[in-house]
RNA sequence: GCCCAGAUGGCGGAACAGGUAGACGCACAGGACUUAAAAUCCUGAGGGUGCAAGCCCGUGCCAGUUCGAUUCUGGUUCUGGGCACCA
């Protein structure tokens, strides 16, 4: 027998796979159920597919091969994201046209993926910067637009002075920009945004419907971030002018001795001629402006704020005067900008009054508000309270919002933390926004035959620093006729943000070639929903919300079938440096795939990523751990000299490869690969201590090994003379009574404490155990001269023997 | 600060409807084969203490429930992730 040689085996079989086009996705099978399984695509940057890629890709590798096997039609699709800043800055660096940067990637991304004999449907790749593929993302954006959901508004957004792009709030947490780290400051800016609060509600609601694990449910619903509460107008005296906040303490009016209004609240334009000090307002407000974002959130600094002087509120309740403050640490954003401070119970209103001087109430007892602001809900009568005095907090803030309807000075109402989604990047690799500005007409959309837009191929495309798109330098893009009246117009220049193309990309999978729909209504009902969706938790809370806001949408168009796209997501953890530190290049302790590929072979780099560890957890690459798993394939390779055509049967070896099947096929399916695995090497371990095995087991073996390490088994399979492919082979099944043993060993305990162990057959009585328990010596020794109280026995499991 | 995970040998990790803690793999030690090494095969091993059978201690820490707790409950520390002046 030959030795192992994965090199020759491994491009032997990938050859044979991807010329027959075995992992083809049949549209319309009626002789098979469909799965769809996905996994994030890819976005292809210069160094190429990571091992990270590999332990992402490899579990639903694993399932999708495991479904063929169980007669189901799988469709397994990849793609490429490839619209995006790193490339746009390498091109900028180099001079290379990202056209070539990425059509050049992508071949090299596409050869490690087939390197690796992952069974991807290489017929159905999308490419995101295909003018084919985008002219559906810009005709998304077109019904939106159409749909109200696409708005122009001025605001102040987040801008990356390096990049010199503007960027969405989840691109520049923690005051730094996403891509370069650099310090993010505020602009004014006309942007373009995406209604997708208006879909808040619903893509909470669909959480109910969809199997996410429970810390992605967690992340997002803790993202759209729902309050209910109410909004309160507060007159201002002596004039006709409201101040309406929203609170989710309708119950403290009573304690509200200040307000605060945002530092951009309209307010102050609208009473600037009553408002005394506005010059200090004026200058407040400009310093506010020049703060970064992150320097306005850092909590720990002490709150700022100046008291608006010529302008007092009234509370609509108690009647009483307050006075107004303008501060940042409220913010214009959320609610509506101003708020009823209650500094007995809140403990920002309560760090701003102690600062300021200000009365603080008790209105809820309970704490102690000379120390701190009491904020229990739970527990606590409402005091001070004129209407409410004695109720729970419940009970007060039902009776409050039911007077302030019955009194029109407000309502029930509810807010979200999540914000419109600002969708628009001053950026050349992007797809352009298909926007006409006509000096007539106004803002229109491009025809839909006109589609796409097409993004012009130039050479300059560094971004100006005023923070426009280099398109808007490019006098043949710029100028176009308008689309109703046909005079001159100019088209918009900024280009979509790279979430966009990844937000239905699953949708085209569906139907990659077709060029009269995104995708048709046929192929999508027969397809839709995906079975399963792994990827990075990172994306929990961006990618995975926006692409269930635009399918969400596309479903009340009448486009797509389902509401929620995802069945089931899951996550795979992280792959940290042998240093057990994230991989970076700067650390030096990044593993490259294609050098394992190389040196061990595909199986062996499949075999290890899922057997490293618990799939979810963050682990540690270990390279002598790799070659565990290579000697665990050899092994196998080697236990095909065994295989006998005479007789082999051993009750145990039947035994055994029952309880195999069972719980591999189990492991799989709760994505526990490390513990499938290592029952496999169980098997294989038990079948090399015996002389001879049968065909028949050794085939089960290979079947249940082949989702892990295909290449190896073909191979072998093909040398027991069997002509099929193991894609489509029948994955095994067990017999329930067969896949337990016959014989338990049986703990013996005494006082709780193991003294002893023995072996009887399975489900014996109560008695039975009890008896051959208490023979055993150092049971006996142990119970020697005390009283027995109790014995406790569990079928299959322990004796214990309670003494005193 | 709030929310969510997690903490088990030298290492990665098993086992939890409460029932023999440490499967499987790595690393290590001894042995076989070899002139030798590598590779391969066999054996050993949580810690302590004994010549040994054995005994004692052990799943971050402190309590509790139980015949019995890595698993359940309360508290606590640390680590990782998410959110963060969100009214």
């Amino acid at each position: 027998m030959k030795e192992y040689n994965p090199r020759a085996i491994e491009k032997k079989w990938q050859d044979y796979w991807y010329s027959k086009k075995m992992f083809k996705a049949v549209d319309f099978d009626s002789t098979r159920k469909k799965y769809f399984a996905l996994i994030e695509f890819p976005y292809p940057s210069g160094v190429g597919m990571h091992v990270g890629h590999v332990r992402a890709y490899s579990s639903l590798e694993v399932i999708s091969r495991k479904r063929r096997m169980e007669g189901y039609n799988v469709l397994f699709p990849i793609g490429f994201d490839a619209f995006g800043l790193p490339t746009e800055n390498y091109a900028i660096q180099t001079g290379i046209h990202p056209r070539k940067v990425t059509d050049d990637n992508i071949k090299t991304f596409t050869k490690q993926l087939k390197a690796a004999g992952f069974s991807f449907d290489f017929d159905r790749v999308v490419d995101t910067t295909d003018e084919n593929y985008y002219k559906w993302t810009q005709w998304i954006f077109k019904k939106m637009y159409e749909h109200d959901l696409a708005y122009r508004d001025k605001t102040y957004v987040n801008f990356c002075p390096n990049c010199k792009v503007i960027l969405a709030n989840e691109e520049s947490q923690g005051g730094k920009c996403d891509r370069c780290d650099h310090d993010v400051v505020q602009m004014e800016k006309d942007v373009w945004f995406l209604k997708i609060t208006k879909y808040a509600e619903r893509l909470l609601k669909g959480l109910n419907d969809v199997n996410y694990l429970p810390r992605m449910i967690a992340e997002q619903e803790n993202w759209i971030g729902k309050s209910v509460g109410a909004h309160i107008d507060f007159k201002i005296k002596d004039s006709d002018e409201k101040l309406r906040v929203f609170t989710t303490r309708a119950d403290t009016i009573y304690g509200v001795t200040f307000m605060v209004i945002a530092p951009e609240h309209d307010l102050i334009n609208t009473l600037k001629d009553r408002i005394t000090n506005l010059d200090e307002i004026k200058d407040y407000q400009e310093q506010a402006k020049k703060k970064s974002e992150f320097e306005r959130l850092n909590l720990n600094k002490e709150k700022t704020g100046v008291l608006i002087k010529g302008i007092k509120a009234i509370n609509p309740l108690s009647g009483k005067e307050i006075p107004i403050f303008i501060a940042d640490y409220v913010l214009m954003g959320y609610g509506t900008g101003a708020i009823m401070a209650v500094p007995g119970h809140d403990e920002r209103d309560y760090d701003f009054a102690k600062k300021f001087g200000l009365d603080i109430i008790e209105v809820i007892s309970g704490g102690d508000i000379s120390k701190e602001a009491y904020t229990d809900i739970e527990n606590g009568t409402l005091v001070n309270s004129d209407l409410i005095n004695g109720l729970s907090v419940k009970e007060a803030q039902d009776k409050i919002i039911a007077y302030l309807e019955e009194n029109q000075i407000g309502e029930k109402a509810i807010n979200y933390k999540m914000q419109d989604w600002a969708f628009n990047r001053q950026r050349y690799w992007g797809e352009p926004i298909p926007i006409v500005y006509c000096d007539e007409c106004g803002v229109l959309t491009v025809n839909e035959e006109d589609l796409p837009v097409k993004l012009p191929y130039i050479s300059h495309f560094q971004p100006s620093s005023t923070g426009e798109s280099p398109l808007a330098n490019i006098k043949e893009f710029v100028e176009t006729t308008c689309p109703k009246c046909g005079k001159k117009a100019r088209r918009e220049t900024d280009t979509m943000p790279q979430w966009a193309g990844s937000s239905w990309y699953f949708l085209r999978y569906c139907d990659p070639h077709n060029d009269k729909e995104f995708a048709s209504m046929d192929k999508l009902k027969y397809w839709m929903p995906v079975d399963w969706y792994n990827g990075g938790m990172e994306h929990v809370t961006r990618h995975l919300i926006y692409s269930r806001f635009y399918n969400h949408f596309l479903y009340d168009l009448g486009v797509v079938p389902t509401k929620e796209p995802y069945l089931k997501r899951t996550a795979q953890g992280l792959i940290l440096g042998p240093d057990g530190e994230k991989m970076s290049k700067s650390k030096g302790n990044v593993v490259d795939p294609m050098t394992i590929i190389e040196e061990y072979g595909a199986d062996t780099l499949r075999t290890y990523i899922l057997f490293i560890g618990d799939y979810e957890q963050p682990t540690p690459w270990n390279d002598k751990g790799v070659k565990g798993c290579r000697r665990f394939l050899e092994r196998v390779y080697k236990l095909f000299e065994k295989i006998v055509n005479e007789d082999a049967y051993t009750p145990e070896i039947e035994n055994l490869i029952h309880i195999t099947i069972k719980e591999v096929s189990n492991d799989i399916e709760l994505t526990k690969f490390n513990t499938a695995i290592s029952k496999l090497m169980i098997l294989s371990n038990e079948m090399n201590k015996l002389d001879k095995i049968t065909k028949k087991d050794y085939e089960v073996l290979i079947k249940l090994l082949n989702p892990f390490a295909p290449h190896m088994c073909e191979e072998l399979n093909e040398m027991l003379g069997n002509e099929d492919s193991l894609v489509f082979a029948s994955w095994p099944e067990y017999d329930e009574e067969k896949a337990q043993f016959d014989q338990v060993e049986i703990a013996v305990q005494v006082n709780g404490k193991l003294r002893g162990t023995f072996k009887i057959h399975k489900d014996a009585s109560a008695k039975e155990l009890e008896e051959a328990a208490l023979e055993i010596e150092s049971v006996q020794n142990h119970i020697s001269g005390k009283t027995i109280r109790k014995i406790i026995t569990v079928p299959n499991r322990i004796v214990n023997i309670v003494v005193s």
